[in-house]
DNA sequence: CATATTAATTGATAATTATCAAGCGAAAGT
DNA sequence: ACTTTCGCTTGATAATTATCAATTAATATG
């Protein structure tokens, strides 16, 4: 693990408030590695023995049932993922795949859970990533009963564009078939609902995307913060 | 407040190993009160000014977006709701209303934020809690996302079965109408879906189910404890 | 650079799910 | 007991979404 490697995980909100004595007793047993992309990490139903950390790169979460499969969502540096199961000692309940070449930390769930026993201020930091979490996926809930997917399309586009910086051309962050599984679609479906979204202004060329006619798009996506609000 | 209902907000692993000081304090603001069915109790998007607990009754929550609404989960007692929101400090994301005559307690959030910071081992409680809390809706998520509305009645009649005690004849624990929406259909294609299952050896007579082919319904449902189990 | 592979698109069709309208039946109120 | 209300059911139809097959575009590989 390089020294770049420790001050990047202490950039994390988790981390952040951590003694130094707990900090080096959480990485003493971590250990960091380099994956190519698509390589399974971890399978759903598997024991929880690390923590993850993505120090760079991309990894997808996806969950599969009688044959078929979803992506449930995909993480980014800097941040952790199943962390739930890993407090909780159970179970994974979803897999997780590299989506490129990424720089992951392993850190042994049952060191996490003993710093969590002993240190209340990192309990405390865990609860605010539980809640805000827990909150993302009560979001994606709403979306899923509440929209049809042209409607998350068109706010995905909307959500994308903000974060993008707000102009009007901005790029889709992952290739088209899994972003159809993240919003819940076939990539035919997808396929056919960029088109459908021409007639709100919305112009697709490769990843490339054009929102020509904001207002119109707006108008038809009625985002709301309490389902498209990465903060709240 | 009565005796009684201190006792029975005592018993949740949220407040159990909460030190007598801390619990007066916390409740020392809270109050009790009896809501006829159909109430509102909260609306999402309000600041979360109560930590609400349900002592008997049944509490509904809901969301809306856009004209629609669709029932999110049932709060049935002994437990609280809208917990993230109250430690996160952020506004509601789902609405709340009582299905029945209920009793609610609603402890002041910024109560519980102050022991929550004074206590690690209320933090800790809440960690459970909360993973608890995610791991439920991912798997909801799971269940609308890689499922058919057949295969989720299906699966949520076995999960109905199994709570009642495993039997071939037990009753549904909600209206209709509501189980609809909790598993993200409507009230017509829930009618045709039950039909449907008589294929699979269901009987429904009002609120009355009856499993005659356990083995066939099982085959159909191919439950998983990573989407069905309560547990995990 | 040519070729192999994979992703994306398109068309045709089927399955799923929703909507609208009407009728039935149980429960609540008068 | 009567009526009113509301939830449930059923039928007909429409909208949405998925599947299958074929083609085109893009990317990777030797």
């Amino acid at each position: 693990m390089l020294a770049s490697d420790n001050h990047d995980i202490r950039q994390l909100g988790l981390f952040e408030k951590l003694s130094d004595t707990h900090f080096s007793a959480l990485m003493r047993g971590a250990y960091v590695q380099n994956f190519p992309p698509q390589i399974e990490l971890i399978t759903e139903g598997e024991p929880s023995d690390f923590l993850h950390f993505v120090l760079s790169g991309a990894v997808d979460l996806f969950s599969s049932w009688n044959g078929r499969e979803t992506s449930m969502a995909t993480v980014r540096p800097l941040s952790t993922f199943i962390l739930a199961a890993t407090i909780r000692n159970a179970p994974y309940l979803m897999s997780a795949r590299t989506l490129e070449k990424s720089r992951i930390v392993l850190i042994p769930s049952q060191d996490v859970r003993a710093i969590f026993d002993a240190d209340g201020d990192f309990a405390r930091a865990i609860v605010a990533e539980l809640a805000q979490c827990y909150r993302s996926v009560i979001k994606a809930q709403k979306e899923l009963k509440l929209r049809t997917s042209l409607e998350r399309l068109a706010n995905y586009l909307l959500r994308q564009q903000k974060q993008a910086g707000g102009g009007p051309v901005f790029e889709l962050d992952f290739e088209k078939r899994r972003l159809a599984s993240v919003l819940g679609m076939t990539p035919e479906n997808l396929s056919r609902a960029l088109k459908g979204l021409q007639h709100y202004g919305v112009a697709v060329d490769g990843m490339r995307v054009t929102i020509s006619d904001q207002t119109d798009l707006d108008r038809f996506a009625k985002p709301n913060p309490l389902i498209d609000d990465f903060r709240t």
